[in-house]
This record gives structure tokens, sequence and C-alpha cells, in this order.
DNA sequence: CCTCAGAAGTTGAATCTTCAACGAGTTGAG
DNA sequence: CTCAACTCGTTGAAGATTCAACTTCTGAGG
């Protein structure tokens, strides 16, 4: 149903849902930023990366992998190195296979810090998003999730 | 339930919706961004700016007000209005009844530039949102929507 | 009156991100 | 072998955000 503007503006239960959509949006990360940031010093893309790296066969991987990982560009992740490794927690060598690359490294005081963090981390995702919704609620947010994510990477396809 | 560490860590299932959901906020938002940017050369608080000044009573709202309707510090907005001024797209004065408030209004350039801007911006709200989910599909953010919100502001609140 | 507490905004410095240019290393074609 | 094309990553400058003062204005209490 198009208006006579030839635009299909959202009608007011879609306009409704949009808001307090878009609201989440902005809210929940901030919310859980700011625990990452009290109790770390760390962002949400800091968090990442160590989460990322602790996961990692001997705690390594390239910076590249890593950008697309926490869904950063490379220059954001370079910069961001730089203080991280300036903090202890990672450090950064070439691949000795392939000099094209760089492999970033958690060291042993970053795995601690991420381990002294994670549980307060993992208590506010439960506080804020898995332990209010019931099961079913939370599938469908799954789901909606998958969605929202097709059609946006299928846009950036083309 | 608890694991011996005393951590009530997430099970596979809840990983996964957590995962998928963590990925699409910080992937929908971009992908919004992305066209605001390179049709209107605005983000996403800067657009929430103008819709809302041409929503309020003669295009004109109070710093503060408009601080608390985009979600933004005032210091932001503050840095961000000198810019959009520096533009056109809006002004301030002191309001005149009372020194201590700024009015925020967006001039008639700025309106031009939101209608210009506007359905392209409904449109990939729709893309990416509105139109991938059915009606219960919709339904169900929504009710999701409120129940984060409620989480996040019952923990801002003490 | 006077001043003092408090809210609203602004500002500048520090921090972080984005953008464009660059350097280094690898591969493949001629 | 050499040159060109390409990818990976870094860098510095410009732009945006955060943080901590600071100013201005109002209204309340003495």
């Amino acid at each position: 149903m198009t208006t006579s503007d030839g635009v299909r503006w959202l009608s007011s239960g879609e306009l409704a849902a949009w808001r307090s959509f878009s609201l989440m949006l902005a809210r929940l990360p901030a919310a859980l930023e700011d625990q990452l940031q009290r109790d770390g010093g760390l962002n949400f893309v800091e968090y990442h990366v160590l989460a990322g790296l602790s996961d990692a066969p001997d705690r390594t991987m390239r910076m590249s992998g890593l950008a697309v990982l926490v869904n950063s560009e490379l220059s954001r992740l370079s910069h961001l190195m730089r203080r991280l490794e300036k903090r202890g927690f990672v450090r950064r060598e070439p691949d000795p296979c392939d000099g094209r690359y760089t492999n970033a490294i958690l060291t042993d005081e970053g795995f601690a810090h991420l381990v002294k963090l994670a549980p307060g981390h993992v208590a506010k995702v439960r506080e804020f998003v898995i332990d209010v919704l019931d099961r079913h609620r939370l599938a469908a947010l799954h789901a909606c999730s998958e969605d929202i994510l097709r059609a946006v990477d299928a846009c950036d396809r083309e």
C-alpha cells in the first residue's frame, strides 16, 4: 500500500514497534558498555577483541580476521590494538610464514583481565536480555535477529 | 542454575541467540547510518534531531528536551548543534522567558533537507526490519524491546 | 536585597573513530 | 628476473564524542 506521495510510510502499529526497537538499539549497548567501562576500562569492541582472542588457538588471530569478528574496520582495530598493547593486554608480531599478515596475541595479563571481567558482563547480559525474556520470546528475538541480519547482508552484497 | 564458579554462564541456546542478537545490534544501526550518511551527510543522531524538531510546535525545542529525545548527552548535543548550525539546518537562541534555557529551532533549509531524506530512511527501515518480519514477529520484537528497555531503565534508576 | 544552590549550556582538552594516503610483502604475467 | 597488481596493515590528519571545568541565569532562604 503506497500513499499519494509514493512513499510507504509506517502504520501507527509499525511506528510504535520501530520507536521502541530503535530506542532499545541505542540504550542496551550503552548500558552494557557502562559495566565494561566501569569494571575494566574497556569498551564493547575492546572486550570482544580480548574475548575473540581468548577463544582462538594459541590465543592468536590475524588482524584482518579479528576485524571481521568484531565487525570493525582494520584502521580502527589497528589504533585500538596500539592502545591495548600499551596496556599490556595484547601484543602483535608479523606472521613468520607470510609477512603480509600481522598476528594479534592475547597476553597472560590480557587473559587475566578478561577472566576478571567476564562474569560481570554475562550477568548484565542476563539482567538486560536473557532473564527478562521467557523461552519463546528469546526464540522469537533470535529469529528476528537472523531475519534482520539476512536483510542487511543482502543489501551489503550489492 | 549456577556452575561451580558461582557464575550463571549462558546455555548453548542462549549463547546462540545472544550472538545473533548482538551482531544485529552492531550491524543494523551501521547499515541505517550508511544510507543517511550517503544521501544526506547526517548520522543517526543528527537525523533524529531534525526529525524531532520537525514534529515539535514551531519546530522548536529546548536543548535539554532534545537531548532526552535523541538519547544523548547535552555536551554532545551542543557540539553537534554547532555543526548543524554551521550548515544552516538549525539555529539556537536563548529562551526569552527564561534565560537558562536555549531553544533549538529547525530552519526551512533544515526542514527541506529532512523532507528530502525521510523517504529513503523509511524505505531502509522497511527493507531491514518491518518488511522482513510478519505481523507476529514484529509484535514479538516490540514486546522484547519493551522488556529490555524496562530492565535497562530499572538498572539506571539506582 | 544579597547570596547561594542548582540547573542549563558551552567550551577546550583528551580520547576515539574515520578517511585517505602510504609502505611492505606476495603473487603471477610476461 | 622484474614489474604490476593486489592485499594487509599502519599512519597522520580531520572529525566526532567524552570528560571535566566553567559561565550564566533563576529562584529560594536569610
